[in-house]
DNA sequence: TGACTGACAGATATTGAAATCTGTCATCAC
DNA sequence: GTGATGACAGATTTCAATATCTGTCAGTCA
């Protein structure tokens, strides 16, 4: 029943989705993954070695889609307060956006998450990295003045996390949303910035 | 069984409180409150029309007693940079102190402030409130220069969710957090401030 | 030989019957 | 008459038997 189609990780994760979507969560279960692929449940277990690490793989990936737009605007040339404020507000647009399409895979990749905290720490440490090279390349331009450039970078991280954290979803909806985060990247622009000469 | 004592609201709430405590939040029925008096569920609902109003005044009483020391620092005549960061402080460690002291009824009062969300609305305005009283002095005092004192003051809380709201508390154990908070607090006192003359 | 299977043990989830709880109200005691 | 009671209906929760799932591994097939 397996046709001519070799079994991979990445089809593997591509069915998890697939039937992490159709059950949600609590219901999906290895057994399902493996009906989804004409396949004994034993060899999902070929590839990865617990149903925790599947789980884990899948949290990574959705991750990994996120990091990707943010990457770029991390790495333009724009002036760096400019793009600072652009890098909030993709961060901000893309979680709202996600939430707001799709509520329910929200939930069952807020809840995939925070059982692979390992995995998240370490997109937030990336995510705080990108900040901290637009603090630098701006503390170069002459337009930032900052003392410890890595402790800002957390700084800004942690300030917008009432907009990005997903624990917060339920508060986006807020009609005067737009007008907080524009109040906030304000207040944190000018706590950033340089003093007029 | 009454004994000459008669069944007052308080009496009631001092009762809940403490069939919380000892029963935790999924546990406690309103029996056990009643029971805990020694009067009838019954007479329970002659003072408080459902358990969820009775667990609502409960959390209302909560989020009074954090409120009253914040007040405090709100009204005192400090200038207004040195008074807001003591703000921030003490209701930093305000929440910091309940989950390490009584992790178990903090986590309670998390879930019954999630009931009672429009009680926690209020809570949160008034907060807001102080700290637009704090920012409005610092104007007039010509140590801040804001446009909009309510929304700064918004901004304000909104930035520092990270450290006081509850649904980030398994984050306060972080061995790095002092630091992270005096990053916070600096950039928020930089932004807000006047420029030098 | 090496990817896949399917039966198995122990852990976890489901289910439905029984117990308990919430909220009401006619009645009682003072 | 005021304030409390306790029995009641319907909703919710518990509990234990039953079913399903996770993870392993000896064995199959190409």
């Amino acid at each position: 029943m397996n046709d001519t189609l070799v079994l991979t990780p990445e089809r593997i994760l591509e069915a998890t989705e697939e039937v992490l979507r159709r059950y949600g969560l609590a219901k999906a279960t290895v057994v399902d993954v493996a009906r989804a692929l004409d396949v004994s449940h034993g060899s999902v277990y070929r590839h990865f070695p617990s149903k925790a690490s599947l789980r884990e793989a899948v949290a990574k990936r959705w991750l990994d889609r996120v990091n990707a737009p943010l990457q770029k605007v991390a790495e333009s040339s724009a002036p760096a307060p400019a793009r600072l404020e652009r890098w909030l507000r993709t961060m901000i647009a893309i979680k709202h956006k996600k939430v707001a399409e799709d509520p329910e895979m929200f939930e069952t990749y807020l809840m995939l998450a925070q059982e692979a905290c390992k995995v998240v720490r370490a997109h937030k440490d990336g995510l705080v990295e990108q900040i901290a090279q637009i603090l630098s390349d701006g503390v170069k331009q002459g337009a930032f003045q900052v003392d410890d450039v890595k402790t800002s970078a957390r700084a800004v991280f942690d300030a917008t996390v009432r907009f990005h954290h997903p624990a917060h979803s339920d508060e986006w909806r807020d009609p005067q949303l737009a007008e907080r985060i524009d109040a906030m990247l304000a207040l944190l622009l000018r706590g950033l910035e340089a003093p007029r000469r």
